[in-house]
DNA sequence: CTTCTTTATGCGGCAAGGCGTATAAAATAG
DNA sequence: CTATTTTATACGCCTTGCCGCATAAAGAAG
């Protein structure tokens, strides 16, 4: 399952989401990653900009990586990441 | 073509790379990006931390996307990124 | 409803990203 | 080698990410 992320928000429900599949909380994932739960709790609502690093913290803390790749495979253009 | 990246390093490494394939300038980017182009220096060469949002429009700049996927899909792990 | 857990917000503070502007250094062209 | 283009650095400024600490709000359990 390989999600696309084109944007903070995105992103923020790609680990929301990963995060409770791993059934996790947000202190859980802070602590992994060495960060604080309130700062996971804005990265996943999506009301911040977090840096690279963090965000590959947060992805090895859920074994998850990043790839990148060229656009529109497939290009369903994910209007809003409703599920 | 899918390249995997752990780490900011590695993200500015697939950048740049991306962007001489592309047959642009640092300049180029930057325009497209809406960034100095001793921004996009700073992020190919990896002594900086970008935001997320910088990071992803580089990437749409290249028309390229961000993909989250499980880790470990063959686990080569990328001692460093030469080439 | 009450209790416990999880998530969302708030405030002050420090560090760092990205900007404009400018220039040095390196690479390419002629 | 010289001229031009491209890339790397620098300084000061402003903004914002993330911190510690603390608390409110929302959910789950009894």
């Amino acid at each position: 399952m390989t999600q696309i992320a084109r944007t903070q928000s995105q992103l923020g429900n790609i680990i929301r989401r990963a995060r409770k599949t791993a059934k996790m909380t947000q202190a859980d994932l802070g602590k992994r990653a060495g960060l604080r739960q309130a700062t996971v709790s804005q990265i996943e609502s999506g009301d911040t900009d977090p840096s690279t690093k963090t965000v590959l913290d947060m992805l090895a803390a859920l074994d998850l990586e990043l790839v990148v790749r060229p656009r529109s495979k497939g290009s369903h253009d994910d209007i809003e990441d409703i599920f």
